[in-house]
RNA sequence: GGGGCUGUGGGGUAGCCUGGUAGCCUUCGAGGUCUGGGACCUCGCGACCCCGGUUCAAAUCCGGGCAGCCCCA
């Protein structure tokens, strides 16, 4: 009989927020109890995920023209002033630490002020461009409201990406690329289905002319913002003198973009849309391990089992494999232990599959077990892509239905408050349309997301709010 | 932004109201018997979030801090 104890989840996920407080402790993702607000600490099981991320990230970034940088982890407060807006957003989020030779340093919340200044060295000819640089590394933003692990942290582990160009058009065109980059890494690897939305211009960042989130609906119904991309124009290099000579000897500023994904938020993600009942279940592609092979022996064979256990991690050699042949845990034990983990495949091996040459194959997700002759062995790349592609199917699947179409403020409210997404017709995400937002806002508690970002959706029709014409069709939601 | 609740060995809790002995489950360590879906026995280690106040005496009452959880806007 099972007994209740600390090793297993003691929540079933319809219980999403106590099911994701156990399942980053229980599954060793992180451990909060520095007890410092915003702050935690990854624990091996978690960062060889999110290295995983990083590395699947990077070689696409890579293979998209990025060169990789590391920048100051701290930024003097007169780069982080140079630009109004820039400076007015972040003002209250920074970590100012003190002065020293008369100049106060602010932890860096992002990197703007520190690459703009580099490219003004760097640019000097059109032949200098396009420049495409990034960093993995952290960022710290001092939030003031209710934190949560990996969710909402004052701490981010990212990657940002910072872009310089001749023209507004390639600018634009790699705000483009950045969604498409979400889209092939974020979705197709990682599993995670997202609306690329162009924000409100209340909302977007400090310092941009536009920004685009990609925002992914959790179980609980909340939206979550993923990777951002932002056009920053020439408000940067405007900020910091950065200029280059175009093929006419005419001196211009700088077109600028960034793009910053966080591993320790889309990992947030990777935990809630694959995880179940019995813990999390990685995509093929994250999991620190690959295949967990489980020996099952007693004092007499454990020799034997543990030879063919070698045997069969050999024949697996461009993957992780690990044989858990801790003697002290029986085979149940570890059974629930790598599942609470979230290992993709388990191979059990005894004394029935070492007689008859053959292995029993359990599958995370599905929660079937085979067995397979030894001679007819799986081809494992295979398998793991159909695994990773059954993640993604069926977090597609929980995002169909969830955008209802809505006609009024109440409309608004039954569809949020039942963990959906509101469609309306709107009037405008500049300046004009803010009073219709906070009336939204208020009487809903979901906010304005902004518009899809690569298609374009024509409105019929009026303002749901103000009832002047509508010229956007925006998406409403709640969010953490 | 506003309100409420909570903090006891590594984890989960009892005790707090009514001040005086820190109890239980689990984990952990040693030894032994075990090993096909969270095995069992024996022995052992380990705690009152921090600072101040009241008191002969504080886990308990009061004030502040830090941290966490929940609800509302």
């Amino acid at each position: 009989m099972k007994k209740e104890s600390n090793e297993g989840l003691t929540v079933k996920k319809e219980n999403f927020s106590e099911w994701y407080s156990q399942i980053i402790d229980k599954a060793e993702l992180v451990d909060i109890r520095l007890d410092m607000k915003g702050f935690m600490v990854i624990r091996p099981w978690g960062a060889r995920i999110i290295e995983n991320m990083y590395k699947i990230y990077e070689k696409e970034l890579q293979e998209r023209g990025h060169e990789p940088t590391f920048m100051p982890s701290v930024i003097p407060e007169a780069n982080l002033k140079k630009e109004s807006s820039h400076i007015k957003g972040f003002t209250p989020e920074v970590f100012w630490l003190k002065e020293i030779n008369k100049e106060k340093l602010a932890l860096r919340p992002t990197s703007e002020t520190l690459y703009t200044p580099m490219f003004k060295l760097w640019i000097r000819s059109h032949r200098d461009l396009p420049l495409k640089l990034y960093q993995r590394g952290s960022v710290f933003r001092l939030d003031t409201k209710a934190t949560r692990p990996l969710i909402r942290t004052r701490e981010i582990l990212w990657i940002e990406c910072h872009d310089a160009f001749a023209t507004k058009k390639e600018a634009e065109k790699q705000v483009q690329e950045d969604i498409e980059i979400t889209e092939k890494v974020m979705h197709q690897k990682f599993g995670i289905p997202f609306l690329a939305m162009k924000r409100p211009s209340w909302d977007k960042f400090a310092g941009a002319e536009y920004t685009i989130g990609s925002d992914v609906l959790m179980p609980d119904g909340k939206l979550i913002q993923q990777p951002s991309t932002h056009l920053m124009g020439q408000k940067f290099s405007k900020a910091f003198d950065a200029k280059f000579k175009t093929e006419n000897g005419k001196e211009e500023y700088l077109w600028t973009t960034a793009y910053g994904p966080a591993m320790s938020r889309i990992l947030v993600s990777v935990i809630s849309m694959h995880g179940d009942d019995k813990g999390l279940i990685l995509p093929f592609s994250l999991s620190p391990v690959s295949v967990i092979i489980v020996p099952i022996f007693t004092t007499a064979n454990k020799e034997k089992i543990l030879k063919y256990a070698e045997e069969i991690k050999n024949k697996l050699k461009d993957f992780e494999i690990k044989i858990d042949d801790r003697d002290f845990y029986t085979p149940g034990w570890k059974f629930h232990e790598w599942e609470l983990k979230g290992v993709p495949f388990r191979i059990e091996i005894g004394e029935k599959e070492l007689k008859a040459k053959t292995l029993t194959l359990f599958i995370r997700d599905t929660g079937k077990k085979e067995i397979i002759s030894l001679k007819k062995f799986p081809d494992l790349k295979k398998l793991g892509e159909q695994f990773d592609e059954r993640l993604r199917k069926n977090a597609e699947k929980m995002m169909e239905g969830r955008i209802v179409n809505c006609k009024t403020a109440v409309e608004i409210k039954k569809a949020v408050d039942n963990s959906k997404i509101a469609k309306v017709n709107w009037c405008s995400l500049e300046e004009a349309g803010i009073k219709c937002a906070e009336s939204v806002e208020k009487s809903t508690g979901a906010e304005i997301r902004g518009t899809l970002a690569n298609k374009n959706e024509k409105p019929l029709g009026k303002c749901i709010i103000c009832g002047k014409k509508a010229n956007e069709v925006v998406y409403i939601g709640k969010s953490y």
